[in-house]
DNA sequence: GTTAGCACTCAAAATATTGGAGTGCTAACA
DNA sequence: TGTTAGCACTCCAATATTTTGAGTGCTAAC
């Protein structure tokens, strides 16, 4: 059977039908809004072919019909290819005064949920691969140091470093140590400070212990303690407007997966691998999803790239019925302003 | 009427029935498990009694009885007082390796909601009286610095300070910076950087913007940024264990002010409020507890204080039929070791 | 190819039935 | 006088039943 022009159009009026209402779409609901023009029986024969071939259900015998995973897959395809003639330069007003990346990505993530009105998550970019910019260590008592790590996009993490007491430090001391952490470790990543850089370093010092604590804690803080990546979540309450979502007992799975942030840290990585270039939006429908707690929603992922070569990965979670046109949208222009932000 | 020792025992096997079922409790079930020995038609009449009195209530005519916010309170009290002779002096391992506040508390925080399977609040001091350590300022690139804060408790704030140009700066330079900055304000909090303080900073420098920049910097990354109070949350899926807060869209609302914060605010602002130095641990029955949302629920509150001078709360928020003797038990356990644990 | 008409289906809403836990009251008992 | 057995009564909650209506597939006529 082929999928022909009157085909489509029943088809894309069951599905945007069944976007709005959220109610199984009947064929004299059809009849009426299609503009076709034809009888609600005709839709009815219509609608059987398009049932067989896989692109809606009926949750049950007498009931009208909703998208299946394969109806809503075709949709959105569509709506992709129109989506890539269309081009957007409006300009929205987030990333006037960019300082520095962590509250830019908590402000974003906020402002997605706000606008989309389903749950929004933005990851920063891999912490491991991103490059130290500016090292400083700091005196604060006889016994502890305070560590302070800008890395590229201005991420800065600290922490404090307790020494054993048995290289006495001051403040000119600490001074040449900065210098030679800078001078050494600048422009590196986490994965490339190995075992002979870390020799290297020690060479040129006397204070061993000290400089081996320290940049033990720049491991530790950068590898471990953060879980690789940061992830920002908003709007996670959202998902209670969407009552299919809240059936169950998913509404608990759904905001602890929020809450964790475990398994949205897979969701996002997945996205990343499988992204080629030609596809830096990506769209999982109900089954799609590497996730079984989110087979009930839809999720389209965002990857954007920093002009430094930083890259993340945006994110909306939402009922299976989202208003894909709008949130592809919103992601795309969000994607190509990322990109220029922080160059 | 009086409230005699059969009447308690009565009533308080009622409450203890009602905490470990969540159903109403019969005439038939008291005279079984008071160990009384009454039978169920003489436990009714004091059930009568109890009910007139207001401690117990009827959901509706034939069924059993529930403890009344009354109720719940008279038991809580005599809980309390009981409590109060009892000396717990069990460590916990929490506090053994006390780096930073900030981590502190947030691993305070997981481990409190899942000890006691309730939402878990925690607040970190008022940044705004908690008194500044240490300040550091270093140049990120010519028109950029980085600015590092540590406060007392040892919680590390950083913001960066972006420079008009108008003075140059060099690496000596920013070390005079440093200093002068160091002596004029450590040991101040923010509500005692004053335009006197300012005027008085800015005589002994010929760096005025900068410095002024630099001011204005600390006073908003300690002032507005953080809303005055760091709040962490944990366990807000918690409250999906407990069927009478998941009905109607409670659930909704008590996740969506764990999700913001906003309004768990004020309630913890309140309790510092409340309390006196005689009841450190506060208990709020329904009702009683400052926050609407929350009339379904019960909030046990601790306020701690760190031996610096520095102060904080501890909550729970749970249903009504909370283990309230388990809650009283581990809040004051961890208020007392907080106590210690910072000095 | 399209459509009106009709019998059929089935979930959801409305309504009825039942069971049982719980009560209050009264009268008898120690 | 306090305690208790017995009984009639209440009413929720669970279950069963009926009703309703939106929707379907099929057939026959246009």
């Amino acid at each position: 059977m082929e999928l022909d022009q009157r085909k489509i159009v029943i088809l894309t009026t069951i599905i945007k039908n069944y976007l709005e209402t959220g109610e199984p779409v009947g064929s004299r609901t059809i009849s009426k809004y299609s503009g076709l023009n034809l009888s609600s029986a005709t839709i009815r024969n219509e609608m059987s072919d398009l049932e067989e071939m896989g692109f809606i259900v009926q949750p049950h015998t007498s009931a009208g019909r909703i998208p299946s995973d394969k109806g809503y897959r075709f949709y959105v395809d569509q709506l992709m290819e129109k989506h890539h003639k269309e081009i957007d330069d409006v300009k929205t007003e987030m990333f006037e005064k960019v300082d520095r990346l962590e509250t830019t990505l908590q402000t974003l993530v906020k402002n997605l949920a706000q606008n989309t009105n389903y749950a929004a998550v933005v990851t920063g970019p891999s912490i491991r691969t991103n490059k130290i910019k500016f090292i400083q260590t700091s005196l604060v008592d006889s016994r502890r140091l305070l560590l302070v790590v800008m890395m590229q996009g201005n991420i800065v993490k600290t922490s404090s470093v307790v020494l054993d007491g048995s290289e006495e430090l001051d403040f000119n001391r600490v001074l040449s140590i900065n210098m030679l952490l800078n001078d050494e470790l600048n422009g590196l990543s986490v994965t490339e400070i190995t075992e002979g850089r870390l020799a290297q370093l020690l060479a040129r010092t006397s204070y061993k212990e000290t400089i081996r604590a320290i940049v033990n804690s720049i491991v530790n803080m950068l590898d471990i303690n953060l879980g690789d990546t940061q992830i920002y979540t908003s709007g996670a309450t959202n998902i209670f407007k969407y009552p299919e979502l809240t059936e169950a007992d998913n509404a608990s799975k759904l905001i602890s997966a929020f809450e964790t942030k475990d398994e949205l840290a897979q969701l996002v990585k997945g996205s990343q691998e499988d992204g080629t270039d030609k596809k830096p939006i990506q769209v999982y429908i109900g089954e799609e999803s590497p996730l079984q707690n989110m087979a009930d929603c839809s999720v389209v992922t965002a990857n954007y790239e920093l002009g430094n070569g930083l890259k993340g990965t945006i994110g909306v979670i939402g009922p299976k019925r989202m208003d894909y046109e709008k949130v592809l949208e919103i992601l795309s222009k969000l994607q190509s302003e990322m990109d220029q932000a922080f160059r």
